[in-house]
Order: structure tokens, then sequence, then C-alpha cells
DNA sequence: TCAAAAGTGTTATATGTACACCCATGG
DNA sequence: CCATGGGTGTACATATAACACTTTTGA
């Protein structure tokens, strides 16, 4: 029976975070990890493996996420699936594609090793099976999503400054931000609080800390159903931001 | 070997079309099928089926619905991939959920029967495994993707007036649109383009015809890659439309 | 006291909204 | 010749962008 070839289904996760390079510009990098067995062997493909029946989508993710870098994900989104009869020689691989954002100082003293290494996203060598087009497509959504959504936060710890903020949509965006339009549109959205303390130690004056504030972070209640099930909504839309 | 539990791929299409009520308002409708198996025999469910692993989902989404409406689609695009580990009983089933939009008037002479009919889509009855959740999400997709890109096309014909594509917006959007504003709006958009043909037999001043504008829809090159691989962007986006 | 980032104020332009008004046709 | 939707003009409101200017710190 030579026609018979099965679907095998997959999870993987393009996970992004920040890295600030030699001249101090901050740029998306992601890690990958080398191929061990022989579809592309040796090449560099994105984190991900089989999915166990018991197991969720979005917990698969998380788990390779951690087991690849040991990070948990500060935000976590399914991407696409990609499922293209001849994506893969031998058996289909149907494959179940998450995008990952993690805090960008935590990714600096991430794991990395012979097998795992972080690559700059805008600048990539040729990957295993279609995953630089994946690759693609997460970066283009990642950058069309910050501009209308409150993620930017996930790069960043607990507190931050608005210029550290304004660095983020920087380096996501690829363009410069006027500092005090930046202020007042992040202000008016109501999506972050200062916290009252100030961070010491800049060579100016210095800045007011801010948390991002999860109390005003509501839906607006336009239609009933916006998410798939089981996944709360994290996300309320803001005014563009330009220049 | 008890804990050996299989999981299945399956592909489902929610698909909208628009009719005309008594009173003259158009609404979205959506075909549904009866189940014929066990899972909730008998309920209604989105139409779909078992993967071919020789079929692209794309493929299998378009098939599906022609197999049960007799149409083809005029918009097609993948919703989201539905796993959680115990929508189904017995084997663990990954649905790959499209979406897509069918030319109304053709939809009105669409196959119904026994196993196929037709709902207002803001009233299901409860349906098989987590339907109703799916076709809740896609609504919300359809009409949050409405007021930024240009598929409101896709419900009609070759030629239309703009006032017939003023009335899927706002049967859509389910708000009324300003007639002079949302002239301009679209005619500045350049999506479309007049034929130089009337339509007669109105009893008012005839309207001009128009014809979606395939030449102007170019991508805007700020990125790249912005669609997933093998799909073509049919889409630029278009300023909001309000009141 | 000075350089530089933090933070505030003000204005110009673009975009969206409201609505008055003229046009063309069938009845 | 009139009711009605097609189609145009225009003024007002709001959002965005540009940039001058004041404040506060470490060096």
């Amino acid at each position: 029976m030579s026609d018979a070839r099965a679907s095998r289904l997959a999870v993987s996760t393009v996970i992004f975070a920040l890295r600030t390079d030699d001249d101090g510009l901050a740029t998306l990098w992601t890690p990958l990890v080398r191929r061990t067995r022989d579809p592309h062997l040796g090449q560099w493909a994105l984190p991900g493996g089989w999915l166990p029946s018991d197991e969720e989508l979005e917990a698969a993710a998380a788990r390779t996420l951690r087991s690849t870098t040991g990070l948990a994900p500060k935000y976590l989104e399914q991407l696409y699936t990609f499922g293209g009869v001849d994506r893969s020689p031998g058996d289909r691989v149907i494959s179940v594609v998450y995008w990952a954002l993690v805090q960008s100082d935590e990714a600096e003293r991430a794991a990395v090793g012979e097998n795992v290494q972080w690559f700059a996203a805008d600048d990539l060598p040729a990957l295993a099976f279609d995953h630089n087009a994946i690759i693609g497509y997460a970066l283009w959504r990642l950058r069309t999503k910050m501009e209308y959504a409150r993620i930017a936060h996930a790069f960043l710890g607990e507190t931050f400054t608005l210029a550290q903020l304004r660095e983020v949509y920087e380096a996501v965006l690829q363009k410069p931000l006027d500092p005090a339009n930046f202020r007042r549109t992040i202000e008016s959205t109501g999506t972050v609080a200062a916290t009252g303390e100030r961070l010491a130690g800049t060579p100016h004056r210095p800045p007011m800390l801010y948390r991002y504030d999860v109390a005003t972070n509501l839906t607006d209640g336009t239609f009933t159903t916006r998410i798939p099930p089981g996944k709360p909504d994290p996300i309320k839309p803001h005014p563009r931001m330009r220049t």
C-alpha cells in the first residue's frame, strides 16, 4: 500500500526578545535549535515538537519555550497553522505555530549552547523547512500588532520608564517616535500607572517608573465573543503612533 | 494500554452570506449541517471533515464549502486552530477552522435540505462541540476586519452600486453609515472603479455601477512578508468608517 | 553651570463627522 | 411635478504630528 501517508501534528514557537547591540540600538532576536535528525539535519529550525495527545496546544508552545530557553513567555498567541502538503519529506506535517515575547533582560541570561543559539530576527540564515517564511510572517504580525495592541511591556520587567517603553516601540517598528507625543499617547490609554518611584543613577533628570496597569485593561464590550475559547483578552487597542 | 489516545485532524469552515429578511434588513446567515454520527448525533454543526493527507488545508475548506452549499468562496481565510483536549469525546480532535464569504444572491439559491440548513448567525441554536464559540469568534473577526480591510465586495456580484456596498457594511457592522461620507471614503481608497454603466429600473435617479478594482489593490510595501506562504494578499487597509 | 534627558505647552495639519443642498429619475 | 435616493459642498470637531520650551539631575 504505497499511497498511505500519515499526517502528524507539531507545535512550534517563534520567540522574540530585544537585544541591545554594540552601538546601543535595540533589535529583535530569536532563539533557534539545531536539527539533530534527518530532514535538514544540522540546520537551524524553530523550537517545537510533536503534540502529545493529552497536552493543550498553548501548553505545548509554552513548554517548548521553556525547554529551549529556560524562560516563561510574557506574551503567547497562536500565529497560524502551516500545513502545506510538501513542506516536509516523509509523513505530512501540520504545524500549529505560536509566537511569544519574553522579557529581554532575562533573555540575555537565557540558555545557549551547541544546539540553541540566538539570531537577529531580520537577518537569518537559511533555515530548515519553511521556517524562514514562518518567522517572516511572525515578524510582520508582531510589527502590525504593536501598532494597535498593548504588548510592548512584555519585553520589559515589572517596572519601566516611558523611555524604555518607547525604545521597545522604536526597535520593533524600526522608526523614531516623538518622546512628547509618545508620553501623551501612552498616558491617554491608561495602560500604565506611575509607581511613585523614580529611576536613579541616570546621568540626567531621573525618570518616573511605571507599571503595566492590568486593572484598566478591560475589553470595550463592543462584541461579546472576541477571542478563541479559553483565552482571555489581555489586549486593548490604542491610537496609532507615528514619527 | 489504556493511555494511548489518538489525535485526529479536521478542517471546518464558517460560511457567511447576507440575507434580506421580510422588513428589508440584511443580516448575516450561515449554513450548518446535521450530525449523522454519534458525538452529538442530530445536532447542527459546522461543515467540515477529516483532512486527507494529500489535500491542502485551504483546499479542504473550499471543498467542504462547495459540497455543502454548491458555492465557491469569494473570500477564504484561516481563522484559528482549535485543539482543546476535551472538545470532543473519544479521540482528540484538532480542528483547523476557516471562514468564508460567499456571494449573497448565489447563496439564496444554494442547496438546502434535511441535512443542510441556513441560520441567522447572531441567533443560533445550541450546536455540536464548541461550534457556538467558534462561530462567535468568526463573527467577531468578520466585523473587526470589515472595519479596516476590503472584503465587503465578496458578498456582492461583479458589479454593484455604492448603496449596495454600503448596505453590506451596515449589515455586518450593525450601524447606519452616512451615504455621503461612505462614498468619499470608498472612492479615496481606489478599490472600486466606475464601470460607466448605471443601474436602471430603480424608482429614482439611476445609480452608477462599480467594479472591484484589483489593479490598484497592491500591498503598500512596508514589510516584505505579511501573509502566510502560498497566500496572496487581497487586502489593503482603509480608514475607519463611523456613524 | 552645562549637557542631556524628562516632561509640558502650543500650533498646524490631517482626518472624521454632521448635515445642508442640488440632481435625476419613475411614477 | 413631486417624492426619493443619488451625489456634491462645506463647516465643525477631533486626532495626530511637529517642535519650542521649561525642569531636573549628575558630572
